[in-house]
DNA sequence: AAGAGTTTGTGAACGCGAGAACAAAACGAG
DNA sequence: CTCGTTTTGTTCTCGCGTTCACAAACTCTT
């Protein structure tokens, strides 16, 4: 038992483990769907794909949510991490560039259930601003600022090409946004207090390549 | 200097370092682009976004390829590292799963510049069986085995809906295929050997919200 | 009520990765 | 040739994350 530091819900949460809570989040939900009630942590790491005492230690870091000897309640639990990571309620996040992987993305509906809410897409070319993706229309991307004031957005999609990448997430940050998930293959540059994650699929399937090679080599 | 375990390249990278190749690579690409010759451990860092102590480190895994006093030179290094990955040259890819993001990932240029070759669009809806995307028409998902034999694949990636994806990749370890980019957010069970990556959108968001949420809490 | 059987929560050991710091090597000036 | 400057390659230390292992806590049976 450690002494609280500020307030009453001031816990530090390691990084591994943030990046891990929604991977139990969605466990859950697929355990809440079939009809679950309770679960150990063993059935639980199995259905997420992790090591069981990592599992448990993970979930020590929100409280002491469980029952020794019963195990863990699904539903409860499952609002506990989605309070913790903070999709109770809705996101409200912009699109920008709204091109093969844009229009996939703004598709997408694991959006919505899962705690956002795509409010804008927005693209620079002229010739896209008639389109309308998912019941949202593609606006000008100089309506950023408006509608970043306007509905309390802080988190970004950049999903332009590399060259304009830099430039996207300036305007971004500019204007109040101080998440970004950047699918551009380019460095951003941020001002502290700004998160910005990177998703590269060519990166992955690079990584994927190495370890085909070696298994060719040792073959 | 650690005496060599087996044959002469049996290096042993570890993984934190397989995951920042291809960024170098792609720093280093840029800079060629640049029409810069030689650059140093620092110049690079910048470029790929890391620490240059780190960046030295990774690099010394794969030889001493630098000059003391002057730096790496750019076009050299970048042929070193893409041999490492084994990017030099092409790997067949097949996609399974041609929706919002199967045509997305079809219609991507970037695969093809940096060592991929999507040789094969699979589907299990006969409507789709039609469509021609990126020059490559779509076939039934029946025709992967005969594909991953004929062109020797090893790489697929699994944009199928999460129900599907288990059947999906079963499927493709049984018929060779020993690496898996996984875009469904499903957890995958596969026999040892073979390598499963997850690109998962939903949790890279709501990684971004937990911040989000901390950075409103303590404002 | 007590004991047997489960399962959680956590202390402790261990291994890997990050970064600082420095010695070795190359190069150029004089 | 020698010295100063630059930059690499590597050693060392520290901190974080993973995993084991077990005591504490709960349930159920008798
Ligand atoms: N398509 C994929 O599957 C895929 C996969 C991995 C990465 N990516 C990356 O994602 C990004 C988008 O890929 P894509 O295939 O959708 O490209 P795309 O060319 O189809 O779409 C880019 C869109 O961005 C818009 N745009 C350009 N500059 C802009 C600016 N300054 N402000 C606002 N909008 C702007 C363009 O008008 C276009 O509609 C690229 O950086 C690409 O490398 C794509
Ligand atoms: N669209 C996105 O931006 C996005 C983002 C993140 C994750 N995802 C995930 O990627 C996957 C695909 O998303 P999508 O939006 O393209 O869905 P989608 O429904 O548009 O496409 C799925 C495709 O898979 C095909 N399919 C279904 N079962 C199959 C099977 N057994 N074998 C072969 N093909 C099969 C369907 O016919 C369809 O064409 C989903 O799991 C989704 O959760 C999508």
């Amino acid at each position: 038992m450690t002494a609280r530091t500020t307030s009453e819900t001031a816990r530090d949460i390691p990084e591994a483990t943030v990046a891990r809570l929604p991977v139990y989040l969605r466990a859950l939900t697929t355990l809440v769907e079939a009809g679950t009630q309770t679960c150990s942590s063993e059935d639980l790491a199995a259905a997420a794909g992790v090591n069981s005492a990592k599992l448990r230690k993970d979930l020590s870091y929100l409280g002491s949510y469980g029952t020794r000897g019963v195990g863990y309640d699904v539903d409860y639990l499952r609002y506990q991490i989605a309070r913790e990571i903070g999709v109770t309620q809705d996101w409200p996040v912009v699109i920008v560039g709204i091109g093969n992987l844009g229009h996939a993305l703004a598709n997408y509906s694991g959006f919505r259930s899962r705690g956002f809410r795509v409010v804008a897409l927005l693209d620079a070319d002229p010739e896209r601003h008639d389109e309308v993706v998912a019941g949202v229309d593609v606006r000008a991307f100089d309506d950023l600022e408006q509608i970043v004031a306007d509905q309390g957005v802080a988190i970004g999609v950049i999903a332009t090409p590399a060259l304009a990448a830099q430039a996207v997430a300036d305007r971004m940050v500019a204007c109040g946004i101080t998440s970004i998930l950047n699918f551009a293959p380019a460095v951003l540059s941020v001002p502290d207090g700004v998160d910005v994650r990177k998703v590269d699929l060519s990166i992955e399937l690079q990584i994927l390549a190495y370890h085909e090679q070696r298994k060719a080599q040792s073959a």
